[in-house]
DNA sequence: AAGATATGTCAATATGGCTGACATAAATAT
DNA sequence: ATATTTATGTCAGCCATATTGACATATCTT
């Protein structure tokens, strides 16, 4: 039945180096092997909330909204367009539901009262913890093996993955930058 | 201006360990830094690969078939379908796409002619040579400070993190697993 | 010859992005 | 005091990519 040769990706024409040894490519070399564990790790990280909002008629957007409203109380409309990487009309409808069905809430700024600072709502804070709690399990798993030195290299690694240049205000609190948020 | 206290995320309601050591929190306390920084990574991972593709008309559902054929060499549209867990009308256009614009051709399977494996041309592999060349350099600099030994780990971390129930023939060939693919 | 399998295609629908245009309220600048 | 800018919201339409269901064809298996 099955009769594909799969067995062995292929390096490609551009594999330079095909042979190098499997820790440390040399300088050219395509991490073809990173590249692809990433994109299954993501994957799979992500499909164990799919599920659960699925039952909530939610997609990803909503939990990302919802998310980073959890982590940063008091965010401004104009903060989560810049997190999220996208226009305020598609945060619109995802937020306006969310809204809408009681899992965030908006309270007028008390500097500015144009801006719409969000909140979750207990009903919010329970959704999205229900959804941590299963990508915690995975995360928890694949660091059983590591060890909490371990766990410190991979946050590592995934801080250096992430763009510096131009952040957000909240990769400015994650990287506690420079110049930290101006309290009110 | 800028009045949003975001400098400290909160823990949320849930927060049963918060002031745990930073590496290793107790058990049931939610990973949201973890699930954060994954959050960042992989939006300007596979970020740096959107822009290129833009040039070329394509999206990142191009990038994605054009990567795993280009990997694994003769993959079948149903193994294509498993890997990137889609239906075979959205990978449909997407392919068709690909094989019109000659970026990867179609063979007729030699055991079983109802198979159309799938193979990079020169031109296909070019362009996700040049993706991959993109992706590499900012997982180099990420590599850059956890060493080959910190490397290791991230890819044991990585590889942790994917389900590995009911892997799809890629995943057989990435792990290994106890059943290789049976061979032509 | 019958049935199962691998692939392709048509049609309709949903989600979540996008641009452009416009409206309102409130802060800031002149 | 008026003008401008800013923060937000909304209407309308478009696009990419995913979905389900139905059906067609070629080919392999029984």
């Amino acid at each position: 039945m099955a009769d594909i040769n799969i067995s062995r990706p292929a390096a490609g024409p551009d594999s330079r180096a095909a042979e190098a040894s499997p820790g440390a490519p040399r300088a050219g070399e395509l991490r073809w092997d990173i590249i692809e564990l990433l994109f299954f790790a993501y994957r799979d990280f992500v499909g164990d909330a799919d599920q659960e909002l699925e039952a909530f008629g939610f997609g990803r957007a909503h939990h990302r909204v919802l998310h980073f409203v959890h982590r940063y109380p008091g965010l401004k409309v104009a903060d989560l367009l810049d997190v999220l990487r996208i226009t305020k009309q598609s945060l619109g409808r995802v937020l306006k539901q969310l809204l809408d069905e009681g899992y965030i809430i908006q309270k007028t700024g008390n500097n500015d009262r144009r801006q719409r600072l969000l909140y979750a709502t207990p009903k919010g804070e329970a959704l999205v913890a229900r959804l941590a709690g299963l990508q915690t399990d995975r995360i928890n798993r694949a660091i059983a093996d590591i060890g909490p030195a371990g766990t410190e290299t991979v946050r590592q690694f995934l801080r250096a993955m992430i763009d510096r240049d131009d952040p957000d205000k909240v990769l400015e609190a994650i990287f506690g930058s420079g110049k930290p948020a101006t309290r009110a």
